[in-house]
DNA sequence: AATGAATGAGCCTTCATTCAT
DNA sequence: GATGAATGAAGGCTCATTCAT
């Protein structure tokens, strides 16, 4: 039977994470380990015993805010199904969109994290289509897209936030009622 | 009088600055310049020769990009103001507009392109306003926005298109649609 | 309270600047640091880890030749004042006063060590300001120069040292004799 | 028969010598070959014509330097045998010592000017013999000297009007006074 | 388990020297 | 002969990763 993860490791592990998913956001993933190792109180070594590779942490977050987002989803999906598209989508904008920057930085840098991530990617991919499909059941988007279409619109928006010079209320408004179905403009 | 530059510089000039785009732009910022002085077939020396600094060249190709599109957009303008803006935007998404998918990587590596190049940032931007006021001159353009608007949807659209899984013609319809005025949809 | 750094990284400063006080002595500052690094069987990073930079780890010898300087000149002038500044003199000659053969070789290299250890110029002009005065009191030395002017016939002395091709007896008695009062030849 | 240069081949020798001569006095031994060429008008391959290589360029203007103090020290002694030693020992602080501040940067950087010049080395070394001897002979000097002697001190002189900081007035008294016989004090 | 020192490969950049024009 | 572009070998420094304590 597995040994228990003693109490410390177990904090140390969800410090590392929670430190490292603010450095990387706020500074991209080029930062040091040792500068997070810093931040996070603990040394370079620890960090190594946690996660074997500096990609690996990053996987480790990246997994994480997917998994969030997926929740979050769902939660959207129990309280309003008709417009839990559009709240998430404004909500990307607005708050924790910085999970992905990442994604998006680490995609640049060559990980390709579906690949590394197979169910993740395959859980978000359902949990999108999910999200059209009951905007399209309840007659608030449009019929001619899918959940992949909707991951590309995130991927964009996700770059306006990151990139942001000024408000994005409109172009926010664009893509929402580029969303809908014609006859509800 | 200043003597004209040799021919022979001035075409290791402009093949360091095509295969930096090609390499850099497939690759992200991150790429060591002695590939590049490989792939090119030169010297690193030589590269240095011709820009003094790594980020140097990353601009001058930043800043060729940025060239190109405006003389694009004045194009399109000439042709068909009232659909400019459309086919720039769907322009964007085909051909090799990675560009700017470097612009968006090298930000995210901490260069602040807009204070590096303030003459590009501002001609972009009134390339920008001018293909959004002539749209909606024409009708073709919602009138609640203006090319800070565009800026950001274009942002989004490089990002798509560089992280892109699947042809993009939903999301490209989704935003046109959420571009052109209420009454014409 | 801060813990005490480990004894190998200790032991590793310790034989760093050991070797490196050496081959800077011997060699100029102009030798890689790759080169120290490998004399003291350690690796490149180990130094940086150690010292910022290379100017800083010059600046750390220089700083222990001058601090030794300053120890010897008290020691001097406990056990003989009258006769302190000509042992002083002498040594420089005798002893491995490479010490500050290298900060001449600094200099010259651009660096401004008054500038970067203000409080040891200041101790060593104290130092030496000392060592004329208490000379001039007991008689033995003119009372028409002080610290500043030994300074200056010690810069020259490291340089005699350095470039010499032969016994440097008589230069020093030279210098000896010019620094004795008149009444004293 | 030997072709004669062409005039402004003889007329670039002149000013590379002059132009790095400067140069190097004010900037030591390290500054790049392009920065002298460019200062002197010329290209870098000019100046490859001209000197085989950056260290026989230094060696040419040492050469230059050595012979000027040659013929310096012979007019002097032409002049007045007695004091010609005491204003070469002063004209070396006042006047152009940095030609050979150079070449204490050029012996501290593993060049052995003595054996790369062996002609030169022996005829300094004999008009340095013949202004001690000369100075003895009018008995101004003390006879316990010889040019090997003065030749040292000559080296600590460049050193101290390299790193002066002050005015040198004492420290040369104190070694003229050195320099005289016993008695004349 | 944790620590943080050590490692060493790799990157950007410089510059003496060569060579095509 | 002159030019200045090209070369490529180093050098300083960083940082992911390993390892002794």
């Amino acid at each position: 039977m597995k040994k228990q993860p003693r109490a410390d490791a177990v904090r140390n592990r969800r410090r590392i994470l929670q430190v490292a998913h603010d450095v990387f956001a706020s500074q991209g993933p080029g930062v040091p380990i040792d500068r997070i190792a810093e931040q996070a109180g603990v040394g370079a070594g620890t960090i190594y015993r946690h996660f074997p590779t500096k990609e690996a942490l990053l996987l480790a977050i990246v997994t994480e805010g997917i998994d969030r987002l997926i929740v979050w989803i769902r939660e959207l999906l129990e309280i309003d199904p008709g417009n839990a598209l559009y709240q998430f989508v404004a909500g990307i904008l607005e708050r924790g969109a910085a999970d992905q920057g990442l994604a998006a930085d680490l995609a640049s840098s060559g990980v390709d994290i579906d690949a590394e991530l197979p169910d993740r990617h395959r859980a978000f991919h359902h949990a999108l289509d999910n999200l059209v499909a009951q905007g399209q059941r309840a007659g608030t988007v449009r019929s001619d897209i899918d959940g992949s279409d909707l991951k590309a619109i995130i991927v964009g928006l996700q770059a306006m936030q990151q990139h942001r010079e000024a408000h994005l209320d409109a172009p926010l408004k664009i893509i929402c009622d580029g969303l809908r179905p014609p006859s509800a403009k």
